[in-house]
DNA sequence: GTTGCATCAATGTC
DNA sequence: CGACATTGATGCAA
């Protein structure tokens, strides 16, 4: 797994952990919890679950995990509050939600009664089962890979969710009238919600989750609220503070499990970097920033205090502005803390309101937020022309690209991507031989912008490819309006021609060498670039004698674009994108040892963030593809851009690349 | 490009 | 249970 760090974390001294295998892996989590983390044998092992069939959501992984939940131990804390244990009966009562994923690769993370139709079981409730707060540790470094998986895949179908329902509220004037705004993001959740509430947010239901959330990482970005919840990372859609009720407690008290912090409240301070001070909910109106009346010690506001009492460590998530003057908003993951104190005070208004002070519990990796700040601060200074230490250009592009690309090398010397071995050119986009046939790539007529007759919309298989610049689902081929097309260049058919959007820099790292990243925060599905070299035919370098350069080889990436925008596991009836169909394979390489562009700094990954599709819009030849790079889930800003090259062997011609999935 | 406002939907509470 | 209250959200009109 990709791991973006440049500095060595040193892993806390205190505790050995659990799994040893993946030291060198920052898991410094477990140790700062390590006080209250003792695995015990559970009584439910996989084997004596015959009934969880392979492939069911209820994994022999999910049953560890659910019996992996740990007592804490009284040496941490006496005042601690005992936890309940996952029992056997509570494994027992999903049985009868036993639900398969039709289609292994396909699936989501997200289930469907057997035996029955998916409408009559859309509405499917939990069963009746103790309530109980759980904490999750010792995780194997395998097994948190598995549930970023689980999670991504979550909320590629949330995504395309939320786009389906985006695009049916612009298109259909039927449900503009039945519903007055669009709130696609809440739509999509419900419907996820009612798939499968145990799933979605794993443990929403009958369980919640203190402290860390299996596969989510400091410093995750997310783009809506919706997203928080349907990880179970902060349930509430829209309060501020998480917490689970009395009932989920021994001592009937309420406990707060997690917050965000986006300053809505005119008293929130912050004092030092790991030093929160949170105003409590309540005595305001929902827009208001303004206290306008008391607070009381009740719901979220006790909750924190009880957290506070019993020393739970709270999930803190900041809200950022994405833009200054744009309205959406961003959210990071920023890690565990703990509430220290709890105060009443006088607002600056002068109504009483409860203040609490957290404090970031150590050992975490660095702050998400505050990356995002150094992100934000460094364009500031670069838009001044002020390059701030560590940058050794501010373009190796030399302007060829519609966004400059820094090169940063805080580690040694070599500054290869400029004055390599055989001084690089920068290519922006590849020669193909058929740049002639332009002129005969048949364009729309439509003006200023595609209709729904759109003839290219047509070749796109009758929908087209993007909304709002987003990637709606992944296909073989996508068709882009294009120099034939009489659509103004602000036609939404027109993406990857427009070039590089985000701040990229090409990174030198002590693990890869090289790596793509971006100071910008990178929405899923939307394009990151694309890549450049010299275009060399097949059937040349497959007579030719052994060929020295460094080929890319659009057959070889594995078709991750599948994944993106699958939502055959929430409307059954859906179907892989397979049209337009591409009747022919690529037939030619990319030589990228003379002539090359920021693509080729993107490093390797078996759990990339970003996959390949193939793009048309200045010629139709689909034996030339374009190969763009389209982020697979939202990549924070400085984490590395990985892509799966399928380089398992190497001297693989890679015809057999489209197989399989 | 701002701001206010209405409308969303989940969850806790009674 | 079902109704009601509460909520650092969100999009859109003005």
């Amino acid at each position: 797994m990709a791991s973006s760090s440049l500095k060595s974390t040193p892993l806390s001294p205190s505790t050995p952990l659990a799994s040893s295998k993946h030291l060198s892996q920052k898991s410094p989590l477990q140790s700062s919890l390590s006080g209250i983390t003792s695995p015990h044998t559970p009584n439910a092992t996989p084997s004596q679950n015959p009934t969880f069939t392979p492939g069911c959501i209820l994994t022999p992984d999910l049953c560890d995990i659910l019996s992996n939940q740990i007592a804490p131990s009284d040496t941490d804390d006496p005042a601690f509050i005992p936890f309940l244990r996952c029992a056997q009966e509570q494994l027992a009562a999903y049985k009868s939600l036993l639900v398969q994923v039709q289609n292994d690769e396909n699936a989501l993370a997200l289930v469907q009664a057997t035996n029955d139709s998916p409408q009559t079981n859309r509405h499917i409730k939990p069963l009746k089962q103790p309530k109980e707060l759980v904490r999750i540790t010792a995780l194997s470094q395998e097994e948190v890979s598995k549930w970023r998986e689980v999670n991504r895949r979550a909320r590629i179908a949330y995504e395309s969710l939320r786009c389906h329902y985006h695009l049916q509220y612009i298109r259909d004037p039927q449900v503009r009238e039945t519903t007055k705004v669009d709130r696609s993001d809440l739509k999509a959740f419900t419907e996820l919600h009612k798939l499968g509430p145990h799933l979605v947010s794993y443990l929403q239901a009958d369980k919640r989750i203190v402290g860390p959330i299996p596969g989510v990482e400091i410093g995750d970005i997310f783009f809506h609220r919706a997203e928080l919840s349907l990880l179970g990372l902060h349930g509430p859609i829209q309060a501020g503070i998480g917490y689970a009720p009395g009932v989920f407690v021994q001592e009937n008290e309420p406990i707060a499990a997690s917050i965000v912090a986006s300053g809505g409240y005119e008293d929130d301070r912050e004092l030092e970097e790991d030093v929160l001070l949170y105003t409590g909910s309540g005595g305001k109106g929902r827009n208001d920033s303004h206290v306008s009346a008391d607070q009381s010690l009740e719901r979220g506001n006790l909750a924190l205090e009880r957290s506070m009492n019993y020393r739970i460590e709270v999930r803190v998530i900041r809200g950022m502005q994405l833009e200054p003057n744009s309205g959406r908003k961003l959210f990071v993951y920023d890690g565990l803390y703990r509430v220290v104190d709890c105060r009443r005070g006088n607002s600056q208004s002068g109504c009483l309101v409860y203040q609490f002070k957290l404090l970031r519990i150590r050992g975490q990796n660095q702050l998400g937020s505050k990356t995002i700040r150094i992100a934000i601060e460094t364009k500031a200074k670069l838009a001044e022309n002020i390059i701030p230490s560590g940058y050794v250009s501010p373009d190796i592009s030399g302007g060829k690209e519609a966004m400059p690309v820094l090169l940063f090398n805080d580690v040694d010397k070599n500054n290869h991507p400029m004055y390599g071995p055989m001084m690089y050119e920068y290519l922006k986009s590849p020669e193909y031989p058929f740049s002639s046939k332009a002129s005969a790539m048949k364009g729309c007529q439509c003006r200023p912008t595609c209709s729904d007759k759109c003839p290219c919309k047509e070749k796109n298989g009758g929908t087209f490819a993007y909304d709002n610049g987003v990637l709606l689902h992944g296909r073989p081929v996508v068709y882009e309006c294009g120099n034939g097309c009489h659509c103004a260049a602000t036609c939404s058919n027109r993406v990857t021609q427009k070039g590089i959007r985000y701040q990229l820099e090409v990174f030198r790292s002590r693990d890869t060498q090289w790596g793509l990243r971006s100071l910008d925060p990178i929405q899923a599905g939307t394009f990151i670039c694309e890549f450049s070299g010299d275009v060399v035919l097949r059937d040349i370098v497959k007579q030719g004698s052994e060929c020295q350069t460094v080929l890319i080889d659009p057959r070889k990436f594995p078709m991750r674009w599948h994944h993106w925008g699958n939502l055959s596991a929430v409307f059954p009836e859906w179907k892989p994108f397979e049209s337009p169909v591409l009747e022919e394979q690529p037939e030619y390489f990319l030589d990228v040892s003379r002539r090359n562009n920021v693509a080729c700094y993107i490093s390797h990954s078996e759990y990339p963030n970003a996959f390949i599709q193939f793009v048309l819009y200045s010629h139709d030849d689909v034996k030339f593809p374009r190969m763009a790079v389209f982020a697979m889930e939202n990549i924070p800003p400085l984490r590395d851009i990985t892509l799966d090259y399928g380089c398992s062997t190497d001297l693989d011609q890679g015809d057999n690349s489209l197989e399989g999935e």
